[in-house]
DNA sequence: CCGAACGTGTAGGAATACTACATATCCGAC
DNA sequence: GTCGGATATGTAGTATTCCTACACGTTCGG
């Protein structure tokens, strides 16, 4: 991962002047108030005018821009319009009663992209080295999670010609078990928990595991999930911190999938990726009702 | 929709300076080509470094930025850090088949945040306030798609508790055929099609007029789709260029998805709220493995 | 071959960021 | 209570970076 990091970036530039808020100077925390306040406004501003509107003098500014980590105004200046430019969390920005759909349509997308962006900063690469190592030598998947991590499992199902060995997903609890508990040692599960504590989804691993099958996890925090992986895919993205927050996790899941069957694809033969061109050509003309010769039907 | 936008900036800034390269002068031609060709690198330089780099002098980078619509160079590096910051679509870094699975992380999640962020720019908020009208006041719903839409369809039931009525999203064709021809004037039809050419798609939208109800349409271009819409959402995402290219349209659908329920939810009744929050908290503790008092079971 | 228009670099000036230093303020100790 | 030290903050000056006016090619039509 080749993003540009800053020292003491945490996460996001606005968790770490958060967090670094109170080891500030009285003055700098003027400052850092008025660019977690309005961060977007921050940018328009330069040293002397962001010094004026914060009632402080220039080199306060300076102070402050070496206080969070950056050696410069400058350098703080572009990570402040990086922060922005993918969106600030609703953490900052919170879901409002009568915020217009407009307005929450704006917060949501910027929450969506935000946890997104942590995803990819957290990603392990080697845990997707791993996986995908795994997965490019099975025999056949299986792919179970409950709630939004069931829609993963859908998903990734239907990435199957990608992945190019059987490739199941079912939603049923006993079907699972029946599933992964067949499993040789070349039968991958991928089995996904947000939270890693799902009871369901855990016994499902295990199950994998005491057939002799590999296991692979994708979940968002520590949980007795991970103890049952051969290779545990860690996806940091937000905490669902009030009930109207969507749940963003699957969106990062959905792109590991993404990853993971792009990744198998491309190891796997010409001939074998040819079909798979066919395939899609041929599902778009069917698909589709306006075919590229004839007259549509709608 | 606030986001610090720029003159000239069509969509992201790599395509607007793709998309002037034809018409700008030789030298500044090839300052366009070092940023396109290293937009990560170009933002360590200065204008001298810049300039230097590219073999030209500054008043020729600074034209440059004249050129593709910027008023100076500064506000130039930070459009060019945002760019960078939501990440390069695919296009302007193709998948390689002997990139490493880090790679392929890295480049299918900018593809993926990029894709989002271009469908956050180009949503329509009036489309957003009328689709929320429509839902908040429906007696029941009913989503359809299929394939990657299949799985919006699929997540936006799991919502059913936000959005507080009945709310199906049938996978059979048929029982999808039988769900919308029972439509009342107040049942709403969410249809969900990235090409907006789905046969099966277009015909259930047009049997659910047909009996009377409302349909809400979410599509990625213009088809026939779009024609049996009361109310038409357009997705801007990006071309599946080649094959190997996930279908990320299906991210942003889940996102609208999100922001429709997150809507629907913030004006129902307190007392709704209420009970949605303590199905949640219970769904929590039924779910996890390790209970907050006792034992867990992993 | 001449002249005009365009493209490009040179050099100097304006704005902005950065730094050294001095003053004010706060706190603990005597 | 006041004195000393340390810390916090502003003032003023310097260096860097960006921007602009101008002059020198270079190319093309006549």
């Amino acid at each position: 991962m080749t993003l540009p990091s800053h020292p003491g970036q945490v996460d996001t530039l606005l968790a770490a002047v958060a967090a670094r808020m109170a080891e500030l100077r009285p003055s700098e925390q003027k400052v850092a108030a008025l660019v977690l306040d309005d961060p977007i406004g921050a940018l328009d501003h330069n040293m002397a005018g962001l010094a004026d509107a914060a009632g402080v003098s220039e080199p306060t500014v300076m102070r402050f821009c070496s206080a969070i980590g950056f050696d410069g105004f400058r350098s703080f200046k572009i990570a402040l319009a990086q922060a922005v430019a993918v969106g600030l969390p609703i953490a900052h920005s919170g879901l409002d009663r009568d915020d217009s759909p407009a307005q929450l349509g704006e917060k949501i997308f910027n929450h969506s992209i935000a946890s997104l962006d942590r995803a990819r900063r957290r990603l392990d690469p080697a845990a997707l080295d791993r996986a995908v190592d795994l997965l490019a030598d099975a025999s056949s998947l299986v792919f179970v999670g409950f709630g939004a991590s069931g829609i993963i499992a859908q998903d990734a199902q239907q990435k199957f010609p990608l992945f190019g060995v059987p490739c199941d997903a079912p939603a049923d609890f006993h079907q699972q078990f029946i599933a992964v508990s067949m499993s040789t040692p070349r039968t991958v599960t991928v089995a996904i928990s947000h939270t890693g504590h799902t009871a369901e989804t855990v016994r499902i691993a295990a199950a994998a595991r005491e057939a002799g099958g590999r296991v692979v996890t994708i979940t968002g925090d520590d949980g007795p999930l991970s103890s049952y992986a051969d290779v545990d895919i860690r996806l940091s993205t937000f905490e669902d911190t009030d009930m109207f927050t969507p749940t963003v996790s699957r969106l990062a899941g959905l792109v590991v999938v993404d990853v993971l069957a792009t990744a198998v694809a491309l190891r796997s033969s010409e001939a074998h990726l040819r079909r798979v061109r066919a395939m899609k050509d041929a599902l778009a003309r069917m698909r589709d009702v306006e075919q590229p010769p004839g007259e549509g039907l709608a």
